[in-house]
RNA sequence: GGGCGCUUAGCUCAGCUGGUCAGAGCACCUGCCUUACAAGCAGGCGGUCGGGGGUUCGAGUCCCUCAGCGCCCACCA
């Protein structure tokens, strides 16, 4: 620690927290301090798979929150030696990215159009009615806006404090990126992991496009039970059905009831007629069907429900589709309408939206005759794709897969051995991978009918009589990529080939943003790019994440990553929590009274801020609570001052001799500061920067608050220089221990205080080294500062119950305790005797009985004019 | 319906492998200008550790059960 004392800013005369953040991030940044430094070994380096925030919307403290805890554990690395691999990167491709354009500038893509260099959005944009643009444009638009975007994130996280390194940050619809799920594909592709599949697929109206299982949430939602009979076509009872789906009576395909509901046992093998419609349907049985759902027999329809699509796979069910993809009926009728009444009643349904078609078919229903009683209202759960707002269908197109094991025993075992092999923290997280994995019902859908996103590098041929070949695609050399089959040209063709017989043509659609956000380890290591980089990135120490993307970002990572290298994409993964409002619910932007991280960090400031969100265990939800950033900023301010007195009492100089600790109170003391040390440690390393902070925040306090009292007069030098320079010694050792245990949760008031006294970044300096304490504190024996600390908290004790002031003159106190701690006190009574203004001290050895401590104070003053 | 988590002072939460574990901070009350800090310091009030069983010499701490809250998942008739 020697050096020059110039290079050291002055102890301010007032310390203050203003400005610090400003100051401290321009200088970080100035001087690199969290650059990665890749010339390090693997083995040295710890490596950050750090969450790609959507940038499609702003911040919350939800992210923040995460975020903080994240780098908490970074910065304690990197102060253990580790060399931090610290990248952040920004979600910007796909769907949120689209809407947050459309709405910003008014505009809307149209695929069908060419591209117009000139095209500029509309100045003064109406939703109602965007401009249509073309697809090029529209992408443009959208790294337009995500650019700026990504501004704004940066610097909120640079205002927070994140130790990221800026230099490595990447983007998911940036060329890096493309890249890797481009190759990334053709490598699932060639090895028969990803596979097309024309498939029933549930599928979004609004945007019109296909979403993936992982994406889905239930909604409840208002329906009504609707009833109507079946006709035996044969003659006989007519059998009645309940349904909340009555407008896909003319998709129906068959009934279906349990194979031991003796109810229907005679009408299983035979066939019914429909209502209205008049088309013959089987009836069959199936362990899915009821008896104690409706009435027992269910309507199997192409397609209402998912649980429609699996008996129509097992029963081998035609199909018989109504509904086009925007969500309205077909205009001509199924084949198998044959009837003029069947046919006419379908043409009153064709063209209108399933809400609409409800309506009407229920209206057709009635007037015939067949409705039994009236639609009875419910509310029941309905699928919805998580930022959707209307219902999703399911229909019929084709769509790219990615094996998962969703469909493949072995794979999901392998898969869930991968979650046993990795280390959660906390523990009780992996529940959720191993509930999700387990209940996967199909394969991965990556495949998504948008613009903003990684294309499929593929493209197909166009036979001669203009049939597309889906069959045997065109894949491009993996040195070409990133391609955008829109317009690259495959070998071997050319340009004016495209769309025409005997040509070609490019897969339209573009990859989920999960297919390239769980690619971020192999974006940000620099695989197949960067093979040195790689090698000493990856896999990765850690996957910090909040706890509902398990099923999505976690899990399709660990996918890829076992599918591509055969082995977990990182060896820990950590999940935060939830934060709650103060109602004890999920914070949502949704919500109006959210308040913006800037508005928090700007009234309490960052380090405040931060200490609220490593106060949280790891997770777990926590409440949002302006409190503990009050409770973080005056910890911070007490820092400031502390820290003034330690190294105005030491006289400004750096350098300190661990020997100079010699009288016994100072050991105890520094004893404590390694039992911290140790605890803050072992707590970090367990990925609990929780702990470390209460642990270390709480020994803080009871430093200054009695610590420092017992030894301030002799650090002054009541005792002498060789006494004083014991307690200076001890304090400072203490001190810089703090600032070095402080500072991944308070990086700009460490820094600031680091400052005064030492030569660079506390960030940079050496985590605390508990062998330098404990040589330091040799021979400690706790009991001096524990038994001293009791005394003195008496002798306060008896002048604050006689409401007179810490100042008060203590004329005599007698300490009776035990032999060994009057021993130990001995040694610690002229601290005892200068803390607590005690004229007269007599240690008392009392084998027995009770401690005590009497104190005698001085007369009080008389009353000054 | 299944899974996970939570339930400890008015509030926010610690209590790690059962034996000074009944704690901290905030709030509240009472004092104190004490030469690092009044954005401070000293002290005080406050809980039958959700209910009920059980294991044990001994249980916030382990087991069972019930209740409430939260999150995730589940085949929408």
């Amino acid at each position: 620690m020697a050096g020059s004392v110039s290079a050291m800013a002055e102890v301010p005369e007032k310390p203050t927290l203003d400005g610090l953040e400003a100051r401290w991030r321009d200088r970080w940044e100035r001087d690199a301090t969290y650059r990665f430094d890749r010339s390090k070994e693997r083995s040295a380096i710890f490596s950050i798979d750090t969450p790609p925030p959507t940038v499609s919307g702003s911040l919350h403290m939800g992210s923040v929150f995460g975020y903080v805890q994240t780098d908490c554990i970074a910065r304690f690395r990197r102060m253990r030696g580790e060399e931090v691999f610290y990248p952040m990167g920004w979600d910007d491709n796909g769907l949120p990215t689209e809407r947050r354009v459309e709405s910003f500038f008014g505009v809307r893509c149209d695929p069908s159009l060419p591209y117009d260099p000139a095209f500029e959005p509309p100045a003064e944009p109406d939703r109602k009615r965007p401009v249509p643009c073309s697809r090029p444009n529209f992408v443009e638009l959208c790294l337009r806006r995500t650019a700026e975007d990504e501004l704004v994130f940066e610097d909120l996280w640079r205002r927070v404090g994140l130790s990221v390194d800026w230099t490595l940050t990447y983007t998911t619809i940036g060329p890096k990126a493309q890249r890797a799920s481009q190759r990334a594909f053709l490598r699932n592709l060639a090895r028969g992991e990803a596979y097309a599949a024309e498939a029933p697929t549930l599928w979004d109206v609004t945007d019109q496009t296909a979403v993936a299982q992982a994406e889905l949430e239930d909604r409840e939602q208002a329906g009504a039970l609707h009833r109507y009979a079946f006709r035996a076509t044969a003659g006989g009872e007519p059998v009645t059905i309940e349904t909340t789906r009555p407008e896909l009576l003319p998709a129906c395909v068959a009934l279906v009831c349990h194979p031991d509901d003796d109810r229907y046992r005679h009408l299983v093998g035979s066939t019914v007629t429909s209502p209205l419609f008049g088309v013959d349907v089987p009836v069959h049985t199936h362990e899915l069907a009821q008896p104690d759902k409706g009435t027992g027999v269910a309507m199997i329809c192409t397609f209402g429900d998912v649980t429609d699509v699996i008996w129509w796979r097992e029963l081998d069910l035609p199909v018989r589709n109504i509904l086009e993809r925007n969500g309205r009926l077909r205009p001509e009728p199924p084949d198998a309408i044959t009837t003029n009444p069947g046919r006419a009643a379908y043409a009153e349904l064709a063209g209108k939206t399933t809400k609409q078609a409800q309506v009407r078919i229920v209206e057709l229903l009635r007037e015939a005759g067949e409705l039994e009683g009236e639609p009875r209202p419910i509310t029941h759960p309905v699928k919805f794709y998580e930022r959707g707002d209307r219902p999703l269908e399911i229909v019929t197109s084709r769509q790219w897969y990615i094996r998962n094991g969703g469909r493949d025993a072995d794979l999901r075992k392998a898969l869930l051995s991968r979650g046993e092999e990795l280390k959660w923290h906390p523990g009780f997280m992996k529940s959720r991978y191993d509930n999700w994995v387990g209940g996967l019902n199909g394969d991965w859908l990556i495949s998504r009918q948008r613009f903003f996103g990684v294309p499929f590098p593929l493209w197909y041929r166009i036979g001669a009589d203009g049939s597309v070949d889906h069959a045997d695609p065109i894949v491009p050399d993996e040195d070409l990529l990133p391609i955008d089959p829109s317009s690259d040209v495959p070998p071997g063709f050319t340009a004016d080939q495209r769309g025409v017989s005997g040509g070609f043509v490019g897969d339209p659609d573009i990859m989920d943003t999960w297919a390239t956000s769980s690619l971020s380890p192999q974006i940000t290591c620099g695989w197949e790019d960067d093979a040195d980089l790689f090698g000493r990135t990856f896999p990765m120490d850690l996957r910090p994440q909040g706890p509902e993307i398990i099923r999505t970002w976690l899990f399709a990572t660990v996918v890829r990553s076992h599918l591509e290298h055969d082995v977990l994409p990182w060896s820990d993964a950590s999940i935060n929590g939830w934060i709650l409002d103060p109602d004890r619910k999920k914070m949502s932007k949704s919500k109006g009274n959210v308040v913006t991280p800037v508005d928090l960090l700007e009234r309490h400031g960052s380090d405040a801020v931060r200490y609220w969100a490593a106060s949280a265990r790891p997770g777990t939800d926590t409440a949002f609570d302006e409190g503990q950033m009050k409770v973080g900023r005056r910890l911070a301010i007490k820092l400031l001052n502390a820290s003034k007195f330690v190294i105005g009492v030491g006289e400004g100089a750096a350098d300190v001799d661990p020997d100079a600790v010699r009288q016994p109170l100072d050991r105890a003391l520094l004893a404590e500061v390694a039992d911290l040390v140790d605890e803050a440690t072992t707590a970090f390393e367990g990925y609990d920067y929780a702990r470390a902070l209460e642990r270390t925040e709480a020994f803080f306090w009871t430093f200054c608050d009695d610590a420092l009292e017992l030894v301030k007069g002799r650090a002054y030098g009541s005792l002498g220089p060789t006494a004083s320079a014991s307690a200076t010694t001890a304090l400072r050792l203490s001190l810089s221990t703090l600032h070095r245990l402080f500072a991944p949760f308070l990086p700009f008031v460490a820094e600031e205080t680091w400052s005064w006294w030492q030569e660079g970044s506390v960030h940079r300096a050496p985590w605390p080294d508990v062998a330098e304490l404990r040589a330091s504190a040799d021979g400690a024996n706790p009991l001096v500062l524990q038994v001293a600390t009791a005394a003195l908290a008496e002798v306060r004790k008896a002048k604050t119950t006689a409401k007179r002031s810490l100042r008060t003159e203590v004329t005599a106190a007698v300490v009776r305790d035990r032999p060994e701690r009057i021993a130990a006190l001995r040694l610690a009574a002229d601290d005892l005797r200068e803390s607590g203004r005690i004229v007269s001290l007599e240690l008392v050895e009392a084998a027995d009985g009770e401690p005590s401590v009497e104190v005698s104070l001085a007369e009080p003053e008389p009353a000054a004019s």
